[in-house]
RNA sequence: GGAGGGGUUGGGGAGCGGUCAAACCCAGCAGACUGUAAAUCUGCCGCCUCGUGCUUCGAAGGUUCGAAUCCUUCCCCCUCCA
């Protein structure tokens, strides 16, 4: 795992060639089809050369879920063992490792009607009066949720809605817990980091521009044509996609969404080495020459 | 040369005698994270020996108990008329 644009996906398709592996995408954006450049999605040849499990999984107007991935990575971490092949897990999508490490609570889905309803009782009554709202119907959800933060609220609301029963309930009596499979199997979590902070920044911009200049925006358009999408999908929120939207809908100038795009996958980055910082068993390594000989030792030293 | 408008803490940009180390936005830094997570949200963001502390609002003087705010001169920038 790592911040985006330090090289994973490289430095995977690097070990394909040496070691009996699996390649697992653990990558929130990665599973739309036709997100390929936004989403820095190995081209199609690479991908037939060096099969990803996970990716192009979902048209561009679903909606996935950090429970959906458990069940996929899961069913293909199995697969792996099955024809005795080492599962390595790529991508920067924090939460679906850090689930799939440390396990999630089992929860009721709950229906698309409800999560419509709340979110036009939102749009209608603002958050400071749906906090209000969830301190009534869940003070201990509503003590670990920020009032601010709109979409935690929306889904302790939506849990309670669907099932009658608080959120923080189901959590408390369905604990977490780590897939058997996975507390059974010797995992090793690697982390790799930028060698250099300003390197990286740099890097990150010129692979924005790069996205433009290979036709993101084209891209998008495109994807915005398809039925069932608009700006508002899932998919469209993610760092790129979201910017470019935002031009195409004439919110700014075509330099601004460079910047802002830029900007928010820098955030991106950021946020990630902010997971990776306090992550408990984790081996961190930077991206220098040697990076792919002590992957591939970790690796055979404990399979 | 003439007439206006302006120079504010990294950038944009409020403030126009005291409640101003100076709104707000952006950028930056740190953090949270149980079914949207490339999401959503939080804190910090002049300096220090952390105090009714120090130095800031183009520069230098001045008025005032008190100035980013008023006056004078100077230096820049922009618009318009020549």
């Amino acid at each position: 795992m790592g911040p985006t644009g330090v090289g994973k996906t490289d430095l995977a398709i690097e070990l394909y060639q040496d070691l009996v592996i699996n390649i697992i995408s653990v990558d929130s954006v990665q599973v739309y089809k036709h997100l390929n450049i936004g989403s820095g999605k190995p081209s199609t040849d690479v991908l037939k050369k060096y099969p990803h499990d996970l990716i192009d999984i979902l048209k561009p107007n679903e909606s996935y879920s950090t429970s959906q991935f458990q069940d996929d990575v899961i069913d293909s971490v199995r697969n792996a063992f099955q024809t005795k092949r080492i599962p390595l897990l790529v991508g920067g999508t924090m939460m679906y490792f850090h689930h799939l490490v440390n396990g999630i609570s089992k929860l009721p889905s709950v229906d698309s009607q409800i999560r419509l309803r709340v979110k036009e009782e939102f749009e209608e009554k603002g958050v400071h009066e749906m906090y209000k709202y969830l301190e009534k119907i869940d003070k201990n959800s509503s003590t670990k949720i920020h009032q601010n933060d709109t979409q935690r609220i929306k889904r302790a609301i939506e849990v309670f809605l669907a099932t009658g029963k608080e959120l923080s309930k189901w959590q408390a009596e369905n604990k977490k817990e780590t897939n058997q499979l996975i507390s059974e199997s010797h995992l090793i979590q690697i982390a790799i980091k930028p060698q250099n902070k300003d390197l990286h920044r740099e890097n990150i911009a010129k692979r924005f521009k790069g996205m433009i200049d290979a036709g993101l925006i084209e891209e998008v358009e495109g994807i915005l044509e398809r039925k069932g999408m608009s700006p508002n999908s899932q998919s469209m929120k993610s760092v790129g996609y979201r910017q470019v939207c935002e031009y195409l809908g004439g919110d700014c100038s075509l330099d601004d969404m460079i910047d802002r795009g830029i900007n928010s996958t820098r955030q991106l980055a950021k946020r990630q080495m902010t997971w990776m910082r306090s992550w408990d068993n984790i081996i961190f390594l930077e991206n220098n020459s040697s990076l792919f000989s002590s992957v591939k030792d970790l690796i055979l030293k404990n399979s």
